[in-house]
DNA sequence: ACCCAGGCGGGCG
DNA sequence: CGCCCGCATGGG
């Protein structure tokens, strides 16, 4: 089999710090850190992905069928110079940029994408890891390949249709388990999720805000990481602090006021500032932005 | 014991 | 509109 791989080479590609920066890929996929080894289902299928190298010359081995596949899931083809360039107006985000370097935002298919924010509202990073794994473990259809067992294919909203909230519950979901009833529910009979492709970023969000369980937050991070739209800026409580502390004098403002100057500040690729800006915030508990303001 | 986590829906003024 | 509250669950 490993005679088959063929290599792809990145720039500016780091799966350390993308597998880490609790995206739905690293909720639903496996990364084996000391052998680099990155697996996750895809349709019927498991996908697998050799890494190594370092995030200036990252390289990643993987069958040739399945090139195409990790280039759009890793968005490969982003221009990491351009996108550096654009968002990185001031020096705590340049820094922030040089510590973190190479981590990419990923594209998930919309349901998964769905399922997994819907888990992370007033939730922790472990927790929604548990539970999406659960979900699938539980939920999935088993996957073969060569006549072996190698993993389950993420349910669709059609397979959740038939879960009862209670089994939802023993996945660990909590509160949150009606919403996954009433979202699937929603997008079986009233949004076809799959016709969202190709639509303008604020239709999207007005359109995902109608399924029950997603909100500002969660609709901008399936707009951001289920529909690839860059613009897009979830606000959640890491991002809301860091920008009251550097930008606000630590003063509280607004979820609309801070979408606003989101959007007038990071411009169209907000959503990889804003990936930055939690990812720095999260790992450090808030520690940096508040020592920077300081200085 | 208390606080927090990639928020949302519902009820109230 | 805006504000406030409860919500399951587990870890620090």
């Amino acid at each position: 089999m490993s005679a088959r791989l063929r290599e792809i080479r990145v720039r500016d590609f780091d799966i350390k710090h993308t597998f880490e920066s609790a995206q739905p890929l690293t909720f639903y996929a496996d990364y084996d850190y000391a052998d680099g080894v990155l697996t996750y289902p895809c349709g019927k299928g498991m996908i697998t992905a050799f890494f190594s190298g370092d995030s200036k010359n990252c390289s990643i081995s993987a069958e040739p069928e399945a090139h195409a596949e990790i280039a759009h899931r890793l968005r490969l083809d982003d221009n990491m110079q351009r996108i550096y360039r654009s968002i990185g107006t001031d020096r705590f985000v340049r820094a922030t940029i040089g510590k973190y370097r190479g981590m990419r935002l990923t594209l998930n298919e919309p349901w998964v994408t769905t399922v997994c924010f819907i888990i992370s509202q007033f939730n922790n990073v472990k927790r929604i890891t548990m539970i999406t794994h659960n979900i699938l473990n539980t939920f999935g259809t088993p996957i073969t390949y060569e006549g072996v067992s190698a993993g389950k294919a993420f349910p669709s909203c059609e397979e959740l249709l038939k879960v009862p909230e209670k089994k939802f519950g023993e996945c660990g979901a909590g509160f949150r388990a009606k919403y996954l009833v009433q979202a699937a529910d929603f997008c079986a009979h009233n949004l076809d999720l799959e016709k969202l492709e190709g639509r303008s970023y604020c239709s999207i969000k007005e359109q995902l805000m109608e399924i029950p369980g997603v909100g500002d937050k969660v609709a901008d991070c399936i707009a951001l990481m289920g529909y690839g739209k860059l613009e897009a800026f979830p606000i959640d409580v890491w991002v809301k602090r860091t920008l009251e502390n550097l930008y606000f004098r630590g003063n509280a403002k607004k979820i609309s006021d801070l979408h606003e100057f989101a959007e007038e500040k990071f411009g169209r690729y907000a959503g990889y500032a804003q990936q930055y800006l939690f990812h720095s915030s999260r790992i450090n508990k808030d520690r940096l932005s508040k020592h920077f303001v300081q200085r």
